[in-house]
DNA sequence: CATATATGTGGTTATATTCCCACATAGGAA
DNA sequence: TTCCTATGTGGGAATATAACCACATATATG
């Protein structure tokens, strides 16, 4: 059903929309890591990014694959480059008409 | 610098992550609406929907616009379409299988 | 077997979010 | 002016989230 896609989609945000999450995906798009070195990535501890990654499985974002005493995660969400490259552009061109503002905004106001 | 960057895609993330605020912005992809038909899709309070769209509005997201009373929102997030079509394409399908193995898999596993 | 290592879970506290209500503001009409 | 209508804001209660600690689990190795 729509609804049920739109929980999904929604889901899907929610575990994007935090910035140790962001960075753990975003980090996966360059290849599966093992918990160990993703952990390494912050200053948090261990628990508290074991609980992200939870957050990113149940979304569907990544996935993981056990191998001995690793756990290794990559990513599920193959269209997640293109997101952020999108958004990149987006965030980009805002920041770029936000300077022309503050350089329009500082010429009117010369004495 | 790539620290604001990431600051303001979980912002981005951050404001599609609720139902309402997905559905607002799905809404305005066909094209900019007063408040009052915004308003008109939801159930909720007025005002509820309207802190809604501050907070679209804020990410950058959605811009408005005024009309005499009127206030009008429209898209600014120029490639939220293509995501939300990467998500509910290209993921959507096999992210149902997916869940639907990991959710049997824990079922089974549980003492 | 015992022990060590990598990772996950339960629980608690602090913080953030969401919703509604009451009130404020701004623009048009009488 | 005064009134009405469309929209925004402040505040508080209920709920959700995030971080850490202590403990649990699983697997390898001695």
């Amino acid at each position: 059903m729509g609804d049920t896609y739109s929980r999904r989609k929604v889901e899907i945000f929610k575990a994007l929309a935090h910035p140790v999450r962001l960075r753990i995906s975003e980090e996966l798009i360059k290849g599966e890591k093992c918990v160990c070195d993703i952990t390494a990535l912050f200053s948090f501890d261990r628990t508290t990014i074991s609980k992200h990654l939870s957050v990113l499985k149940s979304a569907g974002v990544i996935i993981d694959r056990k191998e001995g005493l690793f756990v290794f995660y990559s990513l599920n969400l193959k269209c997640l480059g293109k997101m952020l490259n999108c958004l990149s552009g987006s965030v980009e061109a805002e920041l770029e008409n936000h300077l022309k503002a503050v350089r329009m905004e500082t010429k009117f106001q010369r004495p």
